[in-house]
Order: structure tokens, then sequence, then C-alpha cells
RNA sequence: UGGGGAAUUGUGUAACGGCAGCACCUACGACUCUGACUCGUAUUGUCUAGGUUCGAAUCCUAGUUCCCCAGCCA
């Protein structure tokens, strides 16, 4: 599987540099994932970012589980985020590692480090130590606990793993600056006590080591020579380097960290924390919701993952934050699949049509092709009747300029059957069509001399009796556009004004992001397909013509077959009657 | 008010002192038994102000705007 990326990038071009200046002899990066989640499109990036990097100069990936907090992580996740990965097609050369196993290795730096006065352990409360950490503008105040005796902080250390204290009572710290303008080299925190089952050692551990301490060690215990990772974590290079540094005697490499923006997607929730707020609060009904932006909804609704790989090669790599369009994604999925998902036709809004002049038990099995571009997909058959179904939207009993379907005395073409001319419809009380009715030049069957005039427009059908009924998922992104959110966070605000001026909490950015979630992100049609659909395979994907991409879901529940759509067509007729 | 980053067309990304390119989006056209695909055409850009230079997106100076950081999360 090729994934398409640019020609270079700034760390390709950091890469480079350190392979002709020797700093490093090959290069080894590694995904490290903390296993408190599913996998989502943001993920794709760094994931690409850390295997193809390896790849392009020979080198491998080790796929790491950064598991050093008890609290949030669970084996289901390491399970799903295994799968996500194998699907999009790579291969963790490099091995695969969980933090947790070093967590020896850190428990001997930090015996070594509090031995050589780099670390104590500090009996201050949260609440002390946030005030003794100072402020962006102020520097922090050393701890108390700073310069007590190695062999006082050794025996508490010891006594901290024994169990001898309760949660929170008292922390291991790197001893480094509390007057750094960097907040991160304040001394910062190594090990906490947590009396949490750990999903891999148990009960083994009641203290865990932070990130900032655990992460740098196993990069550098794992040969890596590269370690990338997001924007956010530049403020930490500083502290990353210096437990490295400080460890090396412990340690047989010294990676060098390269930070990276994240994706952001338009219309797109990209966190966590609000992706797990949709399920838990049943805003969707899953993390693999065919809404969501994970790897699992995703591959779920029908997206492939060379469409995936095609889109993260195009986006590119650079550290400017940015907000990719929706749009090229949609592109880079409809590519994919148009060059190879069989045609099929299928009525998602059903409008019934009379053939006035077709015989009452005359079938006529017309052959299909099932790619256009692909004769050996070989056909299928499609059965015309009396009574056929087409799409509402194709008919108009008064059509605007340019309208080339259905409308009262036209002629269109049903695909792959007879040209029809429209005589008439018939409408209920309130005026909605209910039928059509039509007669067709008998002389048109496709294939015929008759077939060979033009006709401008081109009808997908199904027949009314030999069609299978079906559920269409129509899907939509889940938060609204941009001026709609802004409209309905405006309406909101003018609301909230006269009641309170409190200040934005993060429960109001909570609901703020609620009121922004689009309503109408699944819409649901019960429509009718061809027979020869009946067999498809939970995880197909078909082109239903002019209509879009459809993935049959694997959802049991559901009295119909359901067909998720992936991506509509593109379809310049729409935007041309919006505007 | 401290520290760390970033600004190139509507969006994303190239150009590494020498013609601002590519993709998506948008618009128009050709083709069409999918208003799809394909093909063609077009619009729009170097944050600002100075400076260096034959020549600046690129180098220098000053400014502006945006993002990240005060977890015993990662």
């Amino acid at each position: 599987m090729d994934t398409p990326a640019a020609k270079t990038n700034f760390i390709w071009d950091a890469v480079e540099q350190d392979l002709r200046s020797g700093r490093y002899q090959s290069v080894h990066t590694r995904f490290p994932p903390e296993p408190n989640g599913y996998l989502h499109i943001g993920h794709c990036k760094a994931l690409v970012a850390d295997f193809l990097t390896a790849e392009k100069y020979g080198g491998v990936t080790n796929l790491r589980f950064d598991d050093t907090n008890p609290a949030k992580e669970e084996t289901e996740y390491v399970d799903g985020i295994m799968a996500d990965i194998r699907w999009l097609g790579f291969d963790w050369k490099g091995g695969l590692f969980f933090a947790s196993q070093y967590y020896d290795q850190c428990y001997a730096i930090a015996e070594d480090w509090i031995n050589r006065g780099l670390a104590y352990v500090c009996e201050l409360t949260a609440e002390e130590l946030r005030t003794y950490r100072g402020t962006l503008v102020e520097p922090g105040k050393n701890s108390p606990y700073r310069d007590r005796p190695c062999a006082e902080s050794l025996d508490l250390f010891h006594r901290m793993r024994a169990g001898e204290f309760p949660e929170g009572r008292m922390i291991l710290r790197m001893k480094i600056d509390m007057a750094s303008p960097n907040i991160n080299m304040r001394d910062p925190a190594m090990y906490r006590i947590l009396y949490k089952e750990h999903h891999r050692t148990g009960k083994t551990w009641c203290i865990y080591p932070m990130y900032d301490f655990a992460h740098p060690i196993g990069d550098a215990l794992e040969g890596i020579s590269h370690s990338l990772c997001s924007l956010e974590y530049e403020d930490h290079r500083p502290l990353y380097d210096w437990v490295v540094e400080h460890a090396s005697n412990l340690l047989p490499a010294r990676p060098r960290q390269i930070e990276f923006s994240r994706l952001n997607l338009t219309r797109t929730i990209m966190s966590k924390r609000y992706l797990r707020m949709l399920v838990e609060g049943g805003y969707v009904t899953g993390w693999d919701d065919p809404r969501m932006p994970t790897l699992c909804a995703m591959r779920r609704r029908g997206y492939t993952p060379e469409s995936i790989r095609d889109f993260i090669g195009r986006i590119g790599v650079a550290k400017a934050d940015s907000v990719v369009d929706l749009a090229l994604l949609e592109h880079c999925v409809r590519e994919d699949l148009g060059g190879k998902a069989p045609r099929a036709m299928a009525v998602v809004r059903p409008l019934k049509v009379i053939l006035t002049n077709w015989p009452e038990e005359k079938r006529d099995a017309l052959e299909m092709e099932n790619h256009p571009d692909h004769p050996e997909l070989g056909t299928h058959q499609a059965v015309l009747t009396r009574e056929i179904y087409i799409e509402q939207e194709d008919f108009m009993e008064e059509p605007p300029k340019k309208y080339f379907r259905m409308f009262p005395g036209n002629e269109v073409r049903l695909k792959g059957a007879y040209i029809v001319k429209c005589e008439g419809c018939e409408k209920d009380e309130s005026g909605i069509v209910t039928a059509v009715y039509c007669t067709v030049d008998m002389d048109s069957r496709n294939g015929s001399e008759g077939a060979s005039r033009k006709v401008k427009g081109t009808l997908h059908w199904v027949s009314a009796t030999e069609s299978l009924p079906f559920e269409a998922r129509l899907y939509e992104p889940l938060l609204m556009d941009e001026s709609d959110a802004e409209a309905a966070l405006a309406a909101d605000t003018e609301e909230s004004d006269i009641a309170s001026t409190a200040p934005t909490s993060s429960s109001t950015l909570k609901t703020d992001f609620l009121k922004t979630l689009n309503r109408g992100s699944l819409e649901t049609c019960c429509g009718y397909m061809e027979s020869y659909l009946a067999t498809a395979q939970e995880g197909e994907t078909f082109q239903f013509l002019r209509m879009g991409y459809y993935c049959k879901d694997r959802d049991s529940t559901a009295e119909l077959p359901v067909f998720n759509r992936v991506v509509g067509l593109r379809d310049s007729f729409a935007k041309q009657v919006k505007a």
C-alpha cells in the first residue's frame, strides 16, 4: 500500500541532516499511544509520520503503549488500537512494547537520582505544590523538602513503593530549577502513589512514573533515534533532554524529540474528551458510530485505509496550526472508491412511476455493467417491470431551468433500459406527488437501434416488485458549519448575558460544544435496492449510481439490511440549485 | 506580565537569495446512457513597516496577530 506523501517535510530534512552529520547511524521511531481510548483520524498523522519516516530511511517503528496511568487505561483499548493500526496497513517491525515493562528500570533510575541528589521526596499537598510552583510570570519557590538528606528521600521512596502511604501523601520530584521560566522544569513530579490495578502489572506497583519521566526513558531504552510528537510537547523538550542526559549512565541511546502540528479537520471533533462525552451522553451509538472520527467508526462507515493514507500524505507535515477541509478527505475517499466499488442501482427516497404502456406481467432482464472502467468485473441483471421507483428529486411537476430529469412532457432515459416520456402525475390532498405516469419508447431498449438517440437525462431506477427494501443511513458532520455554530453560540450568549456575567469555565465550554452539534448528522431513509445486493457482505461497498458510495453495515438488529452512505457523489447540479 | 512556537490564495502545503508551484475547494466549459468520472480554462497568496542585495517568501531590525504551558494526565 502506498502513501504518496509529499517529496519532503521539515522532519525528513532534520532526519537527513542527522544522518549526514553522523548524529544517528539509523532511524528508529515509535508510535506511543496511551491505551485510554480509540484511535481517531488525528492519530493517523502521527502514525504516518512515525511509520513512514522510519520506512523512508530503512528503519523500523516500535509500537509502545504509554501505560503509566492505570486509572485510565484498559486492555480493550490496547486491542482496539492494534487492530486499527493493522487495518491502516502498518506493521510495528521494531516490536511491541509497553511503558509498564520499564517500571523496574524507571525505579532504578529514580533511586540513582535520589542518591545523586537529583530527585527528592516531597510532602507538599497538591494544593501547596500549586502555590509553590509559581505562575507563568512569577518564579516558583523551593519545596521545604527539597534539601532533605538523600538517605531520607530514599527511605521514603522505598516506603512509598511498599505501600506505607496513602495516595497524594507524597511524590518523588526531580530537582531542577524552581525559578525556570519554563514551568515544566520547576521540579516536575516523577512518581505518584496510585492504588490502582494496572491492566498489565496488576497489583505489583502502587507507585507509577509520570509521562515526562517514563517517556524519554522508554524511547532511550528502545534505541529510538527520532521521537516525533505534537506541538504541545515543545515546552517539554528541555525536560525530555534533561531526563535522558541525567540518566545516560543507565541508557543506551540519546533520542531526539521533534514536534509537529496536530491534524484538525473542519466540522470534526478531535478531542478524546469530547468524543467520550458523545459516547457516554448517548449523542452517538458508540465509539464506532459511523459519524465518529475514530478509525473503527470510519472503517464501519466504509472509508478505506488507502484513502486515509492518501489523505494524510496530501495534508503534509509542518509546525503551523492548521485546519484541513473535510472536503479533502472526502475527495480521497471518492477517488479510491470510484476506481474499485462495483456499481448498483438503489433508490433512497422512492417515488413510484407507472409505465402505462408496459404490459402488466412483462419482465425484461437488462444487463448492467458492474463497473464502467472495469469490464472484467462483469455484469448483473436488473429487471424492468410496469411499476418502478425513481428518486423523489428526479421528478418535478414544475421544473426550474436546466432541470433535465423527469417532468411532464419530458423524455429521460432509464439507466441501462429504455427511454420513457413523462405524461403526468398523481397527487394527494396536500399536493404531494404520489405517482408519476410514463410511456415507454419500446424501440429504445438498451443496445438496440432505437436507443442511440440522445436524451439529456439518465435516471437510476429499481423495479417496484423485484427490488428489495433497505435502510439507508445518511451521515453529515457531527458539528455545525462555522456560520451556524457562531449563530448558535451568539444566540446562547444573548440569553446568558442577562442571567449572568460569569466568566468562561470548563462547564460552559462543555455546553458550548454541545450547542454546536449538528442535529441533522444522521438521516435514515427506507429505500429500495436491486435484488443483486441481497448477497452483499458486511463491509462491502458499492457505488449507488448517481447517489454515492454505500457500505453494507453490520447492524443486525435493524429490520432491513442497512447501508451506510460513505460519501455522496459530487453534485454540481445541487450546488447550482442552491446558488 | 514569563517561557515556547507559528504566520505563503478560501483550505492545506512547496519554494532553502534567482519565474511564488502543487493539491483540494470554487466558477465556467467540453465529454457523458451516472449532472459522476475524465479533460480544459479561470479567479484569488508571501502578516505589517523599514533595511541589506543586481535580485528577498527566504537574510537583518522593529512591530502585529494566532497557538501552547501554571495535572500527583498523556
